[in-house]
RNA sequence: GGCGCGGUGGCGGAAUGGCUACGCAGCGGAUUGCAAAUCCGUGUAUACCGGUUCGAUUCCGGUCCGCGCCUCCA
């Protein structure tokens, strides 16, 4: 059996993979608050989570993969507030945004993408008995779990309950026992969307919903859980502290993987600094160019901190070209090994390219290339969209040509056709000086870009 | 303050106790009237200071620098 090994946070350390029921592997990774866009730093768990799914089902005989949406929150009431829309119709536009930007990016749907409020029942019944092994407690309306009653609190992010207790916020609310307990239900107000429940009209007040759907889907203990750094505390912590306490110490997940941030100018990008770009915009700037930006998204180890560059973005598509040329006729084949081992080796994906560039040296390995590319949900697109001339269109602005210039190439067919090359050259020098490239195609046309 | 991560050639980015990938760019050559594309060739890199070692970029300690979490955030 090939084994897998992962980098597991729970231990910090990487690991030999070993399955619960190697006849069905479950994951479940950290989906997305559905409110705005998702810019290319939210992208990056998706796409890297989508290459070990890949892996997986190519391991394994049966893979479920699990991503929640999360469609109950403030931010999407604010959202609401702000807009007029009823919240509904802002989660389900932003479901579907989500949903095509991220295909776009070759990432799979998912085989379960539960949303929160369709676990609310769920999400009581675990806080109800939360609050019956008394790790969770009512206070003014605020069901809260108390974190001093749970021994291990802190394991995955490696912190001290006393530190988090004693180093209390300026501003402890004053309905908690103690600084680091966390909301689990709150109350609403009449014009809040709200559910009943034993602790009266309220809401979820943490991420309940992905300890309540992973039981409910997944069962109590399921392999893989990801997401992105920023959530090991404290969103994963409650979530095992929730789920532990509810499962008489059962884990919530064997292994733990968290991918490393992607920075701009060295700096997180994130919404509340401001610095990105969303995947939507990119799009926009790059079109039919998602394949692209998810090699650029690949090209780092997963864990490591990621710059945002176009640059990058370029130099992919500039890779794909290259190898759709050598795939473009080809049937896939198996994957070779080599890929397979760099993959297995804790998702080592710049390896895994590595490798494929070594496969594309030869065209004999072009079903190689191509079933192992498949793998990093590579090169199974339309080979004709990637010829190379479309690169140095997709840098070009768009522009009109006057029929000054229309007049010009007509005449330097002309001078080629006479062999005339002093004359084709000096309109070539022409169109050069004013900051514009000719290319003859093969095909006998010319094409005028913008440089 | 507590906890954690990282500093590899012009750039991106792996790996490793001795022989250090791969890509982009650059340079040289081939080829096509020119140009582009393509092909071949080409690298003076492991932040700094000590220690362990026959030998360290790799292990250990320290210094400097950058970043992150501790508060909603992938």
């Amino acid at each position: 059996m090939n084994t897998i090994s992962i980098y597991n946070t729970l231990i910090n350390d990487k690991d030999v993979f070993i399955p619960i029921d190697p006849n069905h592997i479950k994951m479940y990774v950290c989906g997305p608050t559905v409110y705005n866009y998702a810019h290319v730093g939210n992208a990056r768990p998706v796409v890297v989570f989508d290459t070990l799914y890949r892996l997986l089902k190519h391991d394994y005989a049966k893979v479920t993969y699990a991503r929640n949406i999360t469609d109950i929150d403030d931010k999407i009431i604010e959202a609401s507030l702000e807009t007029g829309e009823d919240i509904s119709v802002i989660t389900e536009k932003y479901t579907r945004i989500y949903e095509e930007d991220m295909g776009a990016l070759n990432a799979e749907l998912p085989d379960i993408k539960p949303k929160a409020t369709e676990y609310v029942g769920e999400m009581i019944a675990l806080i109800s008995d939360l609050v019956s092994k008394g790790h969770a407690y009512e206070s003014d309306g605020h069901v809260l779990f108390q974190v001093s009653t749970m021994d291990d609190y802190g394991e995955l992010s490696g912190k001290d309950v006393k530190d988090l207790i004693a180093g209390a916020r300026v501003n402890v609310a004053d309905y908690k026992r103690e600084g680091a307990d966390f909301v689990l239900w709150k109350p609403s107000t009449p014009d809040q969307p709200g559910w009943d429940s034993p602790w009266g009209r309220g809401r979820p007040g943490w991420h309940t919903e992905c300890s309540a759907m992973i039981k409910k889907e997944l069962g109590e203990t399921i392999d893989i859980h990801g997401g992105g750094q920023d959530l090991i505390f404290p969103h994963h912590e409650n979530e095992i502290a929730q789920s532990k306490c509810s499962h008489d110490g059962a884990n919530l997940a064997n292994y733990w993987m968290h991918n490393g941030y992607l920075t701009v100018n060295g700096e997180k990008m994130s919404k509340s600094l401001g610095n990105f770009i969303t995947v939507h915009e990119l799009l926009e700037e790059y079109p039919n160019r998602g394949e692209a930006i998810r090699l650029a998204l690949l090209t780092s180890h997963y864990k490591q901190p990621a710059d945002f560059s176009r640059e990058a973005i370029t130099q992919a598509e500039k890779q794909l070209c290259r190898w759709y040329k050598i795939v473009r006729n080809s049937e896939e084949t198996k994957p070779a090994k080599a890929v397979l081992e760099a993959l297995r080796d804790d998702l080592n994906t710049p390896k895994a390219i590595m490798e494929l560039n070594q496969l594309a040296k030869d065209s004999k390995n072009a079903g190689e290339l191509k079933a192992s590319a498949k793998l990093l949900g590579l090169l199974f697109g339309n080979a004709k969209n990637w010829d190379s001339t479309h690169v140095l269109k997709a840098g070009a602005g768009k522009f009109e040509l006057t029929g000054h210039d229309a007049d010009l190439l007509v005449r330097r067919k002309e001078a080629k056709v006479n062999k005339n090359w002093a004359k084709a050259d000096e309109i070539r020098d022409d169109f050069d000086s004013r900051g514009l490239k000719l290319v003859d195609n093969p095909d006998g046309t010319t094409s005028v870009e913008k440089k």
